[in-house]
DNA sequence: TTTTAAACGAGACGGTACGTCCTGTCTTGCT
DNA sequence: AGCAAGACAGGACGTACCGTCTCGTTTAAAA
């Protein structure tokens, strides 16, 4: 057994197996019974955990999803090569869609958006603890097409990213209608029409 | 005074000063203590009023805050005509990114937006009753383009749509950066860049 | 149905059943779990309560124990009247006794007497709602003797009242010895022997 | 320095050290903060010990200030020794009373018969520990006159205490008067008026 | 001298109850 | 009939202590 987990109440800090049980059963609240339904006591419940070592070392269930979702954020996106920015970004963007529309922690990161919206701490824990390394996987394709020379050095790859994810969680979040792998790869297509000469 | 107006408690129907009260106070908590500041108590005390008269009209705080939002959402939006598509569009999009940033309606609009992430109820709500209309608007600059013979009748106009007003809700729900009308003109231009030959 | 317990939420102020089922729920508690089991959430379950009903209309639980107190300590004790001193003083005696020991009101005198002793305000509220009472009841034979003439009117009443109610709260509260009927009357002699002369 | 005080942390019994600092911060605890304020936590931390020390070696917070007490309470009283059974009951009842009202020790006593009042089991302790001892200082006057041969062998010594001392009790558990020396020599004269004859 | 085991400080743990806030329902008397 | 008022049952909040536990350190008697 490992030493993290093989205590439960000790000067080394934290017990490892209630960290695990609160999230997990922070996550499976939110995905059987909705936001409304994650309470501190609920989670306390059905980690099987008092309510104080929740607030001993989270500040609200918004923090607690926070750490449910990130490490599973960070997983879930495997960078492309294909050595074509067109590829990598098809591929790329069916990740992102994937990841809001099917996945455990894209609920979770799906309810945080919400909640940002309710509250600024939120906005910019949001921000700087999701947006922000989002930011940078989805820079990932154009940074490896301009290596290959393929991209302008011009090319604002900020705005492109605006252009390409932009859209995805507009769907999912305002229209909510899905989003399949047509209208991503049609995204790239628009996208990419313009400056196809400026490629090889 | 309107009979409307004139009865507080009475067999005439719902009083209007009631309804009005209810509404501001709503909008008022909302912007000065954030979603989790408005209450139905709040409401009630604020715009003295009894609980019981606000479950009578509106079945949550929710409901409340659509009503709130409704009117003033449509009438913020003045159909652009300048008889070309891209000054429509940079119009729109402008309009759009005001809305959302600068307006109190847009401030509810946005809260709206993350309550619609918690609860399906009001996604649905959201959708039939903020995105469909607002489809509506969104579209008109190019119905009115097509009208004119100016855009392919093949061009897929929600695509279109996602692609233009998509990038706007990214920046003001997720990443926060704020949308000057340079960001929505280059939106526009490279969304025109590509047809711009299909223009007469 | 009487008005008072026909409500049960409305403008004329508390529900009778809810006080009743408070006071009733506050006494079971004390007898079957003791002091410390009488909680104001077992109470309110119990009772079939919100706690908030609870807080509205009682302070602590010591207040609830008060309520559940008063009354059945003033129906309890029947003014003796034999036209005798020394019957008056021995029945009196008893009464007191038996209160104290064999009823559950008793139990939650007693119960008030010990947290008296933790807390000055509780002191206080007994001092002026049971102790102040019960000596007007205490002082009763010796008016009615001294309006009789068998009662010198230098006697000084409220020694002998310590003299003869003392023992029995120091036998209550400090031996747990029990009070029986020998040893009131046992008081009563003692207190009598020296003041039989003055007595016609 | 005392062996016993020397060791904080060994396989030799207990820390002298620690067990006094628990005591003195119960005593002061109750004197500042009441009964109430009483809490294992709250001494630890005022001892600068560990909570798991306070439990190894007592058993809750009311034996620590059993044990607070004891001590003092046996060395409160000197037993009086004039040679005559008024002025040696005058004496014990004026050191009872200031044991009670004027002591440290006489605070925790009376949080204790307190507490007596709410749970069984102390106050079989507050009998045995504290009443049975006291029961056998206050027979010391009466013994003594006995020997002396100025008190009948008939005489029922433990009524005349209950007789004496329960007023004492009475007044400070329950009236809160307080408990002057004209009060307890009061007593004791109504009590030795029936048996002067007897004496010498 | 080294080992070793009891007591120590610290503090995390699963819990219970606290007193507060808000929910949605209700019942009234007034207009 | 609609209203302001406000009491009601219910439930989650965040806090304070409870009593238990595990840890790493201190210590002095035993080896």
């Amino acid at each position: 057994m490992d030493i993290a987990t093989r205590h439960h109440g000790n000067r080394h800090g934290r017990s490892e197996a209630a960290r695990v049980a609160v999230l997990e059963a922070a996550d499976d609240l939110l995905v059987e019974r909705g936001f409304a339904g994650v309470t501190i006591e609920g989670i306390a419940a059905r980690a099987g955990v008092a309510k104080q070592t929740i607030y001993r070392w989270w500040t609200s269930k918004i923090a607690i999803l926070f750490d449910a979702m990130l490490a599973d954020a960070a997983e879930h996106f495997s960078p492309p090569d294909h050595g074509d920015l067109g590829s990598d970004l098809r591929d790329h963007l069916r990740q992102v869609a994937t990841f809001l529309t099917a996945t455990d922690a894209g609920a979770v990161c799906r309810a945080l958006a919400g909640q940002a919206q309710h509250d600024p701490a939120v906005a910019a824990q949001f921000q700087s603890e999701f947006a922000a390394p989002q930011r940078e996987r989805d820079r990932e394709p154009f940074l490896r097409a301009r290596r290959r020379g393929q991209l302008s050095q011009t090319e604002d790859i900020d705005l492109a990213i605006d252009q390409l994810v932009g859209p995805i969680y507009y769907r999912v979040l305002i229209t909510g209608e899905g989003v399949p792998p047509e209208f991503t790869d049609a995204l790239v297509d628009r996208y990419l029409a313009p400056i196809r000469d400026t490629l090889s």
